[in-house]
This record gives structure tokens, C-alpha cells and sequence, in this order.
DNA sequence: GCTCGACTTGGATGAAGTCCAATATCTGGT
DNA sequence: ACCAGATATTGGACTTCATCCAAGTCGAGC
């Protein structure tokens, strides 16, 4: 456990939001101002592999880090803004997929994405 | 309705596959050789926006075009290889979203991924 | 045939992420 | 405390995917 890991860990679980790397880094080199990017993609990746951080990529730019992968959760996404909610559905998606359509593929994991519109877009 | 565009869109038509950019480029260039990559992101781009090809970013590497956007689906990929199905679970997870849940977003749409090891990838 | 507008081209540019060799730091053993 | 090996960090080069833009091309209508 190095300072440039702590640092990543506590900018992490700070802020509970969803940050892309690049923020972490912003964030990272204020409290430690030579931390490079590298390290900072480094350290991501292995709390990922950890388990302790999730990689959601909802829109088709920046990977972005969730720091709450303990507790299973999906999230609902603004179309205008991109802003990020963690919501928690009814129900299992899992079991909603037949045998018939696996496909002979070990299932083990599914995420759900909603989309809509933020209540700050809507009104403006 | 140029000839690239023809180009682009046969090249959709004839795959009901899962293409990145870069594939469809490359097809389209066996039929015409002197088509641009460029010509074919706006092309893609306007099938997109008419409704006619969906983008799915399954991975957080390339965007892959999906010609089946007439019919509601979701998708199956393997964790190991990429490879990408089409599937139709039973029930509808916008259901599952409570109003608590939804923070004030009018939600309109949602995305399921079901990830996985195929057959192939499990075997070797 | 000419003109205007739309389309296409290829190359430059940008964003996000990865890789690598050199350097720094930490750890255990003596 | 010192050394050696292992591990971590750094910064910059590099890759990939995508977008932008100025210049050139094409085609429909006059």
C-alpha cells in the first residue's frame, strides 16, 4: 500500500459518483500533485480485478469507476446530461433469460442500464 | 442515395452480425474500394439517427452496429472472446423500476447486457 | 454547359487508454 | 544498517477509435 494507491482508494470512496479515470486523476493530483496517469490507471485496475471498484462504460466515451461494487446494483442514466444514479430494480434479469436463449454460454453476470431524461433537462 | 451509402447499408443488410466501425469500413471497401473511413462513420451515423442501426457499446473498446433495430432485444457477450448474441429474456425490466427508484427521470428506454463464457471460449 | 448545394475524401487532430524503459522505493535477510 | 531482489512509479511515446475540416467531386435543375 503506497501513498499514490491511498490516494486513488480515497478519492474514490469520498465521492460517491461515478468518476472517469481522467477525474480521478484531477482529483488524485490535488492531494498528491505528482501522482502520474499512469499510476492512477495502474491502481484502477487492480482494485477493479479486486473487486473492490467497478468499470461501467454507459456511454461510448471515458470508462467510468464505481466504488460501490459491494452492493449488487444497476444504474439509470440521463441521455442529455449523462448524469449517473445507481438504482436497484425488482427481480432477477437472470432469470428472465431462458435456457432456450443461452446459447450454451455459463451466464454469470448481467447489467441493466435505464435511460431517460434527467428532471434538470427536462425543465430546461 | 449515393453509392457509398448503398455500400454501407448492404454491407449491414447482409451480416446479422455485430460490426465495428473499422468492419464495416473494411467490407465496404471490397465492394468499393475507394469509400472513406470517414463517409463511413457520417453513414453510420445517419442509419443511427433514422432508427436504423443501433450502437451498442458493449465493451469499452470499439462501437459495434446493430441492424436488427426493428425488433426489441438485448444482448449475450463473452467475456473472453467478444463474441455477441442477440437474445429476448421474458419480462420487461422497465416494470421492475419502481417510481422510487427513478429519482424523477422520465425513463424511456433500457439496455440489458448478459455477460458470460460461450461455448468455444469454455471448451478450450 | 453552368451553378449551387450536397456528398466524399484523406489527412490532421483529439480523446482515452496502454506500454515501456528508466528510476525510485520498499522488504527481508544478514 | 546495508544489500539485493522485487515491486511500484514515472513520463513520454504509442495505439486505437473517432471526429473534424478544407478541398475536391458529383449531380440535379436551369
Amino acid at each position: 500500500m503506497t501513498a499514490q494507491r491511498r490516494v486513488v482508494a480515497e478519492v474514490l470512496d469520498g465521492e460517491h459518483v461515478h468518476l472517469t479515470a481522467d477525474e480521478v486523476h484531477a482529483r488524485a493530483v490535488a492531494k498528491l500533485p505528482e501522482i502520474s496517469r499512469a499510476t492512477v490507471y495502474n491502481t484502477l485496475g487492480e482494485l477493479v480485478t479486486l473487486g473492490e471498484v467497478l468499470e461501467v462504460a454507459t456511454d461510448k466515451r471515458a470508462k467510468r469507476y464505481d466504488p460501490n461494487a459491494h452492493q449488487p446494483h444497476h444504474h439509470l442514466v440521463c441521455a442529455r446530461c449523462g448524469a449517473i444514479r445507481d438504482v436497484h430494480p425488482t427481480g432477477n434479469p437472470l432469470s428472465d433469460l431462458p435456457d432456450s436463449e443461452r446459447f450454451g454460454f455459463t451466464v454469470s453476470d448481467v447489467e441493466v442500464t435505464y435511460r431517460g431524461v434527467c428532471p434538470n433537462c427536462a425543465a430546461a
